[in-house]
DNA sequence: TATGAATGAGTGTTCATTCAT
DNA sequence: TATGAATGAACACTCATTCAT
């Protein structure tokens, strides 16, 4: 079938409590990452995940309820890597330490496998996942805060946050893109664009 | 037949010289456009867009050779739009006045038609596509002029431009995506990003 | 999929204008017929369907939007071909005559092709096919106007209507599956069984 | 593996001896006429019966061979409980009071569970099931012995009943199909059918 | 003996592309 | 040159059944 289109449940089928079942679902999840890694979208299907998984494609379909299901457990995998190492940043001392070391945060997450963290950023938009991908709240909370600590005058800390995000994640898929592999480079013109923004940005208002 | 194959020819059959051709395949591209603005990604077949040009599936394939080449065609139209647009910044007296101009080019296309251009962001980095699609080089090597005179002694105007693509791109996306319509709000922010990127890279190197 | 669920679209996808087509149409469905026939339910699957009838799959889906819309075409093939035959019945004299007639074109329909008619009486029955199978009403109206010339001061036309389809029904399919083969008999005891019905039935209410 | 292969025994894999053994089979039975009443074929699969008894899917196969023989099973416990019902025909003093019992009994069989009763009269039909499944003769042999006392110089018994099986199960098959009721009203028209047909049938022979 | 994870053949359906008319 | 019927490889997903634990 379908090669569908009603909506799907979208979240893993069953809480792996054995480990069995535990060590399946993650080599599945692996797999997909290293499918949308190797093949790009064009090959990311089904029953090329199982196979590198080394499981059946029933194995697959009873851990996940669907192919996007499946999308959304590596988004979600991805998603809290990089949540945990960039939650760091809120142990800083300084606002512009935090910040630094957020930056540092993404273009690590960015730059480590860097094919699979675009493809995903490009599925995360996908109308169909939407909802179920935590990631934009949360990091946008996270980077309000520090933000706010920062800039604690700041007129529009969520406005600010959600074009920081996109300047970061922008700037880091096209260095990624252009094969950059110059980490200490990426990361000073990061902060010149992140800070540059923050300075100009947020005084007054209107 | 399959529908993964050999590299196929991604520019078009032919150069519409008689102006019913040129008339036929511009229906075609706008046919593609409103396809992909309205249906996304999973209703964007041939067939489709056949259908919503008025010509038949095979006068389709009379002017593409595939799909993909029906993709780079959009691109190229976009691309044209903006890049046209986007080069009267180098009639501005100043280098910033050409900068501001260019992130108003950048603000226009990217509202204009949201789903669309996203939507074509996208495709834009299938692997399959590049190469096809000039943009990149050519925004680039724009963006580079407008930079050196905005910035003489900028020590890496195309490092800088790649970054600054980004920069706007990214943030104007992620607007779109938000649903923002203040236009005037989006360019101060982006011109704060521009400017405040600028002025805190390239001054020496090390 | 059903692989799938949700409501599918149960009429023809295009209704064949040109020859070639309705010729692929017809021959589908009289492969859907002997499959049908042949395998049973197990056997009777899309791919089956296409190969019997001699076309390729993506043909067949042309023509019927899913299984199941070939399944109802297949029923309303069948239906129309048993209601040209009992419509004749209201060219009867009698009241008698006609309810004889289309007692005989019962029998007939039921053990031209008794395997096909005893599955499509199974499937009409199925949920998902309910409301597209215009039969159960149409041959309904079509008794009601029968018993009410046979019997004129009959209290309840439908009801009796109901009972006599499915005793003729559920008779003619008994027969078939015991593999009579003696139509006079099974025609003399299904008058036994309509008269027998009408004369005891009716007469007052309670 | 393949669901289709050869032959599968249809019989249980054990006779029950200890009662656990007993209670899980019932169980099991149990599950498979709920799933069937409440999904209808579509959702009747061995996981979804065996999550219904609270039993894992291993277990019902160390009880049933395969998923027609949980079937079979089914409607043998079906029958087996109309038959009991049935039989109570016999010890009625008239021939006319049996057959109206049964007529009894076969309405409340149909209007019990009605949905099961039609789905399993369906199942029963199936050839992978034939020979297996008991009731035709078995009632059948009752209906003939009813008939022999009700009717003594009939000159079919054999056909009587099994037309009179067809006539009752079929009448009393579309009642619950159209949501009917009034139980008494059923069984009156019943007994028109039954005693019209039998009054009119058997005499001579032709 | 019970469990349930694993299997994989099978099935419905899509869609890029071709080619006879 | 235009048409659109036809093609078939590819893919998502199901479910009866097995077997290691």
């Amino acid at each position: 079938m379908s090669q569908q289109s009603q909506p799907k449940p979208l979240r893993p089928r069953k809480t792996p409590s054995q480990p069995r079942s535990a060590e399946t679902v993650a080599s599945i999840i692996e797999a997909a990452a290293q499918v949308l890694e190797t093949q790009g979208f064009e090959g990311f299907n089904t029953n090329a995940v199982a196979q590198r998984a080394g499981v059946s494609i029933g194995s697959l379909y009873q851990y996940f309820p669907g192919k996007d299901a499946l999308t959304v457990a590596l988004i979600h995998r991805e998603t809290a890597r990089f949540y945990q190492d960039a939650a760091i940043a809120l142990t800083k001392r300084s606002g512009k330490a935090a910040l630094e070391y957020l930056i540092g945060a993404s273009v690590r997450q960015q730059l480590q496998r860097p094919m699979l963290a675009r493809l995903l950023d490009v599925e995360e938009g996908r109308p169909a996942l939407r909802g179920e991908v935590a990631k934009p709240e949360t990091m946008q909370n996270l980077l309000v805060a520090i933000i706010k600590r920062a800039r604690p005058r700041h007129a529009n800390p969520e406005v600010a946050a959600g074009d920081l995000l996109a300047i970061i994640r922008g700037m880091a898929d096209a260095a990624s893109e252009r094969g950059e592999s110059d980490i200490e480079d990426l990361e000073r013109r990061l902060r010149a664009a992140v800070f540059g923004y923050l300075s100009r940005t947020g005084i007054s208002k209107g």
